[in-house]
RNA sequence: GGUGGUGUAGCCAAGUGGUCUAAGGCAAUGGAUUGCAAAUCCAUCAUUCGGCGGUUCGAAUCCGCCCACCACCUCCA
């Protein structure tokens, strides 16, 4: 399938630096993800990290290799800091709320939770969100259930993972038959993230309180498994009814699927530390083998309008948002969004603007037309095209180095603005590439848009008598009326076309 | 305080010792086209790479110092 695999190298953080990545010989690439926590609608700053892995995972299928690829739904409620509240409690208290409220309206959304006091039903409710957003941008992954594992279905597996600990004496059991892990019997504690163990005394950032570190035999040690029957989700077992530390879900579910050792993991910045590092501490500890991931790769977080996106600064927007115009004030096409957030390096902070997300929607639209010009001039012509194609191996060159999309589309839009004498050659090479890319990853071919009452044609039809008229004023009117509705309205020879604007 | 990362035109950004008086995209400007626009096509658009020093025949690229921004050290993609 591949003539031309080019050479990958990929950041890693374990090792923070470049290094050459090798498709393993004779079984799939596996990838595994941290996935989202399902007590809210998953935000775009989520989207910008689970769209980088799937980036990967596209990229590497384009380069003809088997991909594997894992992500969690974290389905567990974590306290919370200052109230001791569970996530879960409180999303229950809001979805309970907006029930009252919405019955009260008479306005009962679809889907809605039948019984907000049960945390299940509340985390169902969310994934189903997750998956359906994710789908809309096009996540490969999003179609596999069977790779995205939830953690209330594997706590039986942390039980046993927890026990292996014991047993090797990597964790140990404190007051109250708490189980922590015992971070002083892995000397590799830290290498991920920098913070060697003397650097992590207690307090140092000023946010731990003394409360937490009772009971610990150092400062760093984490929870395994909490007896605490108070929680609102709990599990009976023999080291007491009560639930999981939060970093031992990941390290099981990638073993379970996976297997002990990985090629990639995946997750934001944030997670560097502690969780991974957790991760790593665990899974090492319990497989003995002298890796857990071969690469680690992090995603930067992103900023909206040059600050912190936070609920606060009304800057805060899940992809329903967007897609639905509470940035731009109209539709937004989701290869447009999915543009958007994969088009800057993962490594750099991105910063997501409604500029941004306009020349997102140019770029887009300069590529879908693209395609379907070809698609128009080839006709029933086909032709067969390999990675050795000059735009195909250039493209995915440069994804190889680092994922370095602005080489990748420095390459991709000079070739596709020269000539195309073999429009069934340029459009065999385009799938290729868009393979990667996903510019239009909800295409549906009935191309049922909803106009919502909304006539475009009959107003082009108007411009075009109007036009053989020479009714100026009457064609102005029917244009501005277009494009005041999001149409851009353009004259080709066979008269008058509205085009619905991407963003 | 500790740790990791980033800083190139109006915006997004490639480039890691000479081919860089620095790719590509968007925007902008001029022209062709148009009833006027839009779309399209052609042209123009950083002697300069956060600042200051240093190494070198030669630096955006290497070294030192400084400045700014982001993240983590609590849950967070």
């Amino acid at each position: 399938m591949t003539t031309a695999a080019p050479s990958i190298q990929f950041y890693n953080s374990l090792s923070h630096g470049l290094e050459p990545f090798a498709l393993p010989a004779d079984r799939p690439v596996t990838i595994y993800s941290c996935g989202p926590t399902v007590y809210d609608y998953a935000h775009i700053g989520n989207f910008r990290s689970f769209l980088f892995a799937d980036l990967i995972r596209r990229f590497l299928e384009a380069t003809g290799a088997e991909v594997r690829h894992v992500m969690n739904i974290t389905d567990v409620g974590h306290m919370t800091e200052d109230t001791g509240e569970d996530k879960m409690a409180q999303a229950a208290k809001k979805l309970a709320e907006k029930k009252k409220a919405d019955k009260k309206s008479g306005t009962v959304e679809e889907g809605q939770v039948e019984d907000p006091s049960d945390p299940y039903q509340i985390a169902r409710f969310y994934e189903d969100a997750f998956l359906q957003d994710a789908l809309t941008l096009g996540m490969r992954l999003a179609n596999e259930p069977e790779n995205i594992p939830r953690a209330t279905e594997n706590v039986e597996g942390m039980l046993a993972m927890i026990h292996e600990l014991l047993a090797s004496g990597h964790a140990y059991k404190s007051e109250g038959g708490v189980i922590y892990y015992s971070v002083e019997s892995f000397p590799e504690y830290g290498k991920l993230s920098g913070n060697t163990l003397d650097q992590l005394v207690a307090g140092q950032g000023g946010r731990v309180s003394e409360d937490e570190i009772a009971g610990k035999r150092h400062p760093a040690d984490f929870l395994l498994w909490k007896p605490d029957t108070s929680h609102i989700m709990k599990w009976d077992s023999d080291l007491g009814t009560g639930y999981p530390g939060w970093h031992i879900e990941c390290s099981v579910m990638a073993r379970r699927l996976l297997g002990d050792t990985i090629d990639i993991h995946t997750g934001g910045e944030d997670l560097i530390f502690p969780h991974h590092e957790c991760e790593i501490a665990q899974t090492r500890g319990a497989t003995g083998e002298d890796r857990f991931a071969s690469f680690w790769m992090h995603a930067r977080f992103l900023m909206v309008e040059g600050a912190k996106m936070s609920k606060s600064k009304g800057n805060f927007y899940t992809v329903r948002d967007v897609l639905g115009g509470k940035v731009t004030g109209r539709d937004v096409h989701p290869g447009v969004l999915r543009y958007e957030l994969t088009k800057s390096h993962y490594r750099a902070n991105m910063n997501f603007t409604v500029k941004g997300l306009q020349d997102s929607a140019a770029a887009v639209r300069k590529l879908i037309e693209f395609k379907a010009r070809l698609k128009a001039e080839a006709g029933d012509a086909t032709a067969e095209v390999d990675n050795s194609h000059p735009a195909v191996s250039g493209f995915l060159a440069a994804l190889g180095d680092d994922l370095n999309m602005s080489g990748a589309l420095g390459v991709l839009f000079p070739w596709v603005g020269g000539s195309h004498p073999d429009p069934a050659e340029s459009l065999a090479a385009f799938e290729i590439i868009d393979s990667v890319l996903c510019t239009d990853p909800s295409a549906d071919p009935a191309d049922g848009e909803s106009t919502g009452g909304f006539d475009p044609t009959a107003l082009c039809k108007q411009i075009d008598e109007a036009r053989a008229a020479k009714d100026w004023p009457a064609a102005d009117a029917a244009r501005d009326e277009l494009k005041a509705a999001g149409y851009e309205v353009r004259n080709d020879p066979s008269g008058t076309v509205a085009v619905k604007e991407l963003a």
